[in-house]
DNA sequence: TGCAGTCTTTGAGGCAGATCAAATTGGTTC
DNA sequence: GAACCAATTTGATCTGCCTCAAAGACTGCA
């Protein structure tokens, strides 16, 4: 099933526009974009050294899956570029995205013997990649990953259970509103390392409608519905289908609980 | 606001059926029923001396909260009996139950400022309460119990990431049959030290109908209405409010995705 | 520049669950 | 065991979102 163990560090590299991330890629830890704000921030320099050895970059295309959902977990991996979702089914095929991952998240699940969900690229997506029994061992013998992955883990955790409110209790509007701040917010972060990052109040949307839908546990049409809404009221305007403007950011902050 | 600050293991104990854990209030850890599945499961004895020396018992009345949405973070602790509910809400008052805290099950936010959600009592509820400062010193100093809650806040995370499912993405009739599931495995469980273990196919609710709708994003009357027809449909069988006997678990497991 | 294919928007209608209102039940107290 | 109160159930109606269907608009490619 899954097919990533080749190791492409090479064509992962060559996708990216970082200048600085080209020079080789025998320590390419070095010249990470999210190598500050990745788990691996406070490691020292011996320790990001070791990390690199076990670590490799790969680049997966748009729809590419790096992890499914019930298989064996073999891998861990941060992002380092791109958008990646994270989804789970029904035995009778619904899906739920549970989140997204975007750079120095980290996916996968360390201490487990199955991946809990699937995690696939949602645009261009360059990850680094660990097969997660190494990363395992890295972990026991260095302290202050195992730390981090702790405090990730505690609010990815509250992250999860916000997102909870909105699938329980948010209309449509509520919910289209809070994941266009979120995605806002993401990419106007300095240093965000996403894609071009994006000036004032305008951003890329980094997913289809459909793929809004099944993150907002809505159906594509009542999000189009949503997205006409706002731009009627002229809370956004949109060029193309995936650039939008926030006009009126104070109208989703009212709507976002 | 927090009013929990008062060291009152006497009180606590005394609410407890458990002989064992009436002889004295010095070293409880060692008769605690929640001592080989809490998140101390991993601790040597002397280990669990120090711990001992920074928790209390605690007992908590029906309702009565433990930590408050938002307030800080001043109190991390294991449930020992009885069961807990985590929530949230949002500005305009509406109610999320984040999902419930069983014997053994931790509660509480280390490593960050605020809490994160709302835990309150369902029923009578003991728990063992840690100052967070206290805990998270302990925790650094002894691997095992960090390692033991890394692992432990990963499951949670696994087992919330399935809630949103249920939320996003399952009808009414499916959310009530998956929570159903739930409490009866909880109660059904060996040595699960809820209130009085109950033997095989029935049990004793430890909420409201409109705390389960809370819990599953519905109303009190759609909760009401599921009940009824699992009731007609002969799938459970109730006596009272809260005694629900399960007579047709195959059609629940079915329903639950 | 035109065509094909896919994604998105729009429209019409239906339905699950919400809302509002009233009746019933179970549990508690005296 | 009667009376009371809160919790729950039941009924009637409403509505937000879903479903199904079709038109429209981007994108890539020849």
């Amino acid at each position: 099933m899954a097919n990533i163990s080749e190791r492409s560090p090479d064509e992962a590299v060559s996708v990216l526009s970082e200048n600085a991330e080209q020079r080789n890629d025998l320590n390419f830890c070095q010249a990470c974009s999210v190598r500050n704000r990745a788990i691996c921030a406070d490691l020292d320099d011996h320790e990001v050294e070791l990390l690199n050895g076990i670590g490799r970059r790969r680049h997966l295309d748009p729809g590419e899956t790096l992890l499914w959902e019930g298989e064996e977990a073999i891998f861990v991996a941060n992002v380092v570029s791109g958008v990646m979702k994270l989804s789970t089914q029904t035995s009778d095929g619904r899906e739920q995205i549970l989140g997204l991952a975007y750079p120095s998240d980290f996916i996968g699940r360390p201490f487990g013997e199955t991946s809990p969900y699937s995690a696939d690229a949602l645009g261009e997506v360059v990850v680094c990649v660990f097969r997660r029994m190494d990363f395992e061992r890295f972990a026991h013998e260095h302290p202050r990953l195992e730390r981090k992955l702790l405090e990730r883990t505690l609010s990815e955790l509250d992250k999860t259970r916000r997102w909870m409110l909105l699938l329980g209790r948010l209309n449509a509007e509520e919910r289209l509103a809070t994941l266009l701040l979120e995605i806002f917010s993401r990419n106007t972060a300095p240093m965000c390392g996403y894609a071009s990052p994006q000036d004032n109040d305008h951003f890329e949307l980094p997913m289809s409608r459909q793929q809004i839908a099944d993150i907002l546990g809505l159906t594509i049409e009542t999000v189009s519905r949503q997205f006409t809404k706002f731009r009627d009221e002229g809370v956004i305007a949109m060029s193309g289908r995936r650039r939008v403007t926030v006009r009126r950011r104070e109208v989703l902050e009212a709507l976002a609980k």
